[in-house]
DNA sequence: GAGTGGTCTAGACCACACG
DNA sequence: GTGTGGTCTAGACCACTCG
């Protein structure tokens, strides 16, 4: 039956949104300094400094050195996603997984995947798709590009064992994701990877990561007919 | 031309994470405790703090009181989703903005809706359909579910001028949201209003919010053909 | 130039979890 | 119990940015 300490920065911080809430600093509003509420609230600039940093990262204030601590006035709505292995997703459903390797090459990449990296000449890359299986039921293909250059090992990598998502993930944490969500009606060639209906809502998932400035991976992820995407737990 | 201080939090984070990616210290593996890296960096132990704070927030370690520092061994993509008002969004994008009430009325809630805020009896709420348009084309239809209880100030709202969606999220911050995206194929329903064919692959997005324990909104949302969701800018 | 947030330090104590 | 991360403090200086 304890209570919570008076200066944790976690009251601190549900004061100072309480004051938000109840609209006593609204959308635009500048807040008070950090200090003038370190005094008003009786703890360290530090305690509020940790606050502010919790309200900042969920959207609710903006900071601006000089400029001061403002409302935010279009607040977004910021959702987390996480996207674990694919095997560790498919096994925690307590299904069986299994990988299957298609086809490996090395290719010049396509425009769309020089202009997902941000670049503007070609780079050797090598170019793997993969099916991801559930119960030897199609999960997920994936057609992925691999930049040479920055990741040299994957070239001695036995992708017929490991998929290059687990080995990628295992072994290249990446500095930078882009991710773009959207549907696309199944194609014959969905259709056939899949073995699901021609004309089905499929769910893609594309996804780009860099080390630094230097590119990892890109590729696109089709998911089976039903795949949701969840935040958290 | 100026160096990064040599002991900017950034500064370290970098150095322990080159050790990780180096495999110094291997997935599973346990890191040293911050004072030592404190002491090997010849830094403040709350230097160490911070840069350790990081990398948990970005996966690539866990930290556990006693237990120490390990390396993640099963490292998660993480992608933060920024979901802006839909108005801003199409704004955004240069399209003309408009809005259309289709419903609204006060409702027991379906046995799905309570599901999602993980209720077991029912609560007086508020069910609201509209339209979001861009260019006078449909962009987005939401059908919404808002809890009287928390929010009854929403029965005194006009939403035939202001969507649900900008009101709620300008005056009610919310403190969890649950979020699941899939593909789906249109229904005849979803065509009339879409104004798309029927059985086309249509994007969609349930959102579920709460501040503290309390039930704020869960709605669902259905893009029109050819809609895509981002990270970041 | 000056005001505000961002960071760093050194030290203290707390809280959790493991043995 | 005991070790480790988590937090709080007080004070100093830095760095960005607004006027």
């Amino acid at each position: 039956m304890t209570d919570k300490p008076r200066h944790s920065w976690v009251t601190i911080r549900d004061r100072i949104r309480e004051m938000i809430l109840n609209s006593t600093y609204g959308p635009g509003d500048k807040l008070p300094r950090d200090e003038e509420f370190a005094g008003r609230f009786g703890c360290a600039r530090s305690t509020v400094h940790r606050a502010m940093q919790d309200l900042a990262q969920n959207g609710l204030v903006q900071r601006r050195r000089k400029g001061g601590t403002t409302v935010q006035r279009d607040p977004v709505t910021r959702a987390t996603l996480n996207i674990p292995i694919t095997r560790l997703e498919v096994e925690q459903k307590g299904s069986v997984y299994r990988y299957q390797l298609i086809r490996q090459s090395m290719q010049p990449p396509s425009a769309a995947i020089l202009a997902n990296f941000g670049l503007h000449e070609a780079r050797p890359m090598l170019r793997v798709e993969a099916l991801h299986l559930a119960d030897s039921r199609p999960y997920i293909f994936e057609d992925r590009w691999i930049c040479l250059e920055t990741v040299p090992e994957i070239k001695d990598v036995d992708l017929t064992r490991e998929s290059a998502n687990e080995w990628l993930v295992r072994n290249r944490p990446y500095s930078r994701c882009d991710l773009r969500l959207y549907a696309r009606r199944g194609t014959k060639s969905d259709s056939e990877i899949l073995q699901s209906d021609v004309g089905n809502a499929l769910f893609v998932m594309e996804r780009t990561t860099w080390i630094g400035d230097a590119p990892i991976t890109s590729l696109r992820a089709v998911a089976h007919p039903g795949y949701q995407l969840f935040t958290q737990g």
